[in-house]
Formats: C-alpha cells, sequence, structure tokens
DNA sequence: AATAAATACATGTATATACACTTAAATAAC
DNA sequence: GTTATTTAAGTGTATATACATGTATTTATT
C-alpha cells in the first residue's frame, strides 16, 4: 500500500519528510504482522525480541545491561521484560557470582522450544509478506544506514 | 551506524531479515529524535501526530475515527490521546449535530501556535540529522512500498 | 413502529516506553 | 582504610499500545 492511502494524506513537504513518515509506518506494519504470530504462543513483541537474543548466547549467561544493549529499542524496561518471561518460564534469574550488582539471565529449555515453534510459524509469514527480493533487501539497508549516518 | 553495532549482533538469517530489523530500528531512531525535540513543548510524539493531523484539515472539525484513519501508528487510543491535548488547551471536543454519536475535534489557537514553534525547531534538527538525498529518499520511499505490496 | 444490527466513542486491563529516582555493590580517590 | 563516585538493576509514574468490552445512537429489518 503506498503511504498516502495508509494515512490518508498527500501533504509531504520533501521527499526526505516522507520517507521519515513511511518508516515509522513501514515499522508499524512489520510489528503488527509479527504480534499476530506471536499472540498463541503468548509473547510480546518485545518479549520475543530478549528471548531471541537470549537464545543467541545460549547457553552463555546474559545481564540485564547486555540485552538492553542488543534490544532492537532500547528500553529501560528489561528486567520488567524479563519478570514476564520468568513467569512464563521461558527465562531464569540469578545473581552472577563475581560481581553481585548484575543480574543474569538464561534461556530455558521451554523458552528454546517456543523459539523453534514461532520460528516454524513465523518464517514463512515473514516471507510471503515482505515483498522484496535479496538485492532490494541490500539496496533498502544500505540506504537505512546511509539515513543514520550522523548517528 | 551500521545496524550490526546498533543491535551487537552480526547474525542475520537472510538480507530481508536485515531489512525488516533495520526498519524497525530505524523508526526507533527517528522517534527518539523527534521526542526529544518534543520535550519542551510538553507534547509526546503521538500528541504530535494527532495536533498535525487537527492542523491539516482546520478549521474544519474531525470525528475520532477520521484522526485515527490518518495515524502512522493505527491505534484505539485516540480518544485518550485528545484527553492529554484537551487539558493542554491545544483541542477541544463537542458532540457532532448531525450524528450524536460523533465526537468532534478541533485545534485551538494555542495549538496552532505551538505547532508552528515546534515546527521552527523541529525542521533543521532533522534536516541535519537525517541524511539523506532527495533522489535517495525517494528510492527509500519505493523500496518501503514495495516491502509492503501485500498489504 | 418495534426490534435487531451496526457504528462511534469511551473505558478497562495487561504490557510497553520514557524518564526520574532508589538501592546495593563495586571501584576510585583520598 | 574510609569515604566518594560510579555502575547495575530495580521501582514509580505518566503516557502509549493492543485487545476486549460497554454504552449511546443510528440504520436496517420485519
Amino acid at each position: 500500500m503506498k503511504l498516502e492511502q495508509a494515512i490518508q494524506s498527500e501533504k509531504f513537504e520533501t521527499q526526505v519528510q516522507k520517507a521519515g513518515l513511511n518508516v515509522l509506518y513501514t515499522a508499524w506494519w512489520l510489528k503488527t504482522i509479527v504480534s499476530k504470530e506471536l499472540k498463541e504462543f503468548g509473547l510480546t513483541h518485545e518479549q520475543y525480541n530478549v528471548l531471541r537474543i537470549l537464545k543467541g548466547k545460549y547457553p552463555e549467561l546474559m545481564c540485564v545491561r547486555d540485552i538492553g544493549n542488543r534490544m532492537i529499542e532500547k528500553s529501560s524496561n528489561v528486567p520488567r521484560i524479563i519478570d514476564r518471561l520468568e513467569l512464563k518460564k521461558f527465562a531464569e534469574r540469578s545473581t552472577s557470582l563475581i560481581d553481585k550488582r548484575e543480574t543474569v539471565i538464561t534461556i530455558t529449555k521451554s523458552g528454546i522450544k517456543t523459539l523453534e515453534l514461532v520460528s516454524k510459524k513465523m518464517n514463512p509469514v515473514f516471507g510471503k509478506t515482505v515483498s522484496l527480493t535479496d538485492e532490494e533487501a541490500l539496496q533498502l539497508n544500505s540506504l537505512l544506514e546511509k539515513m543514520r549516518e550522523k548517528e
């Protein structure tokens, strides 16, 4: 869908301004698709993100700060997301022996299993919904990184 | 900044998957820039979005549903965002005379004035921070719309 | 005309986000 | 070695998001 239809507006001051809105809208669109698939697994978008980060390091333990640094949307909310993952038995917390200020977290077997089920469902949906060739994706990636150059 | 640095990970299954994460990260990055500028005006990102929508139609009145349809992130939260704009005297609500189910909203003079001040500050910041030429922005827009083709 | 269905907005709840603050532990400064 | 500073995590508050539900009003059905 064209952005003009999506937000029912034709007024864009510049292509750059339109690009900003287009990125925001596309992110919302992607999140909506992902969240819909996650629903049956009782996971939210952000819980899913944290679980993937934990699985990426498994069987290593990760501290809260390291998880935060790897999150797509940097958030001060990591402890509370872990609260919810712990309640669902998808993650486990303990205090670091080396530095008692640190809480170290690991994904559980059950968390890994759930993540595998999610992937099995998510990958084909994602592939069918996102209409980009590998070459176009490469181009998009380089434009987005150009956009954030002055970060 | 490269996505790899931003989320401290090099593991992407495909360029398409990376593009998804890159869009999400860039949206977060953009929101952060905008929110920082809005802070001194006591506005949140979404309140700003609604105010701009109202100004775009001014002096016409808009109903809640029409505002929702024009929002970047479609939300069921429009009534509560209007609550906050009303408290700040940036918007006014009344019941439609034609259809009493409808609440019609208008931006106030003070809302328009604030929006003008925001633009004056936001435009140069946006221009300096987003490193894209018009041509690149055009290309980015068409790739994002290609991405959402199956919407 | 009376009833059923649809529509528009508002509200409740769980989770998430941004930001400020607190507490405990580690490190640095003296 | 004691005090001050920094760091890590957690907590509190206001706002936002997603989803379900409630309430009033309008439109459709009979």
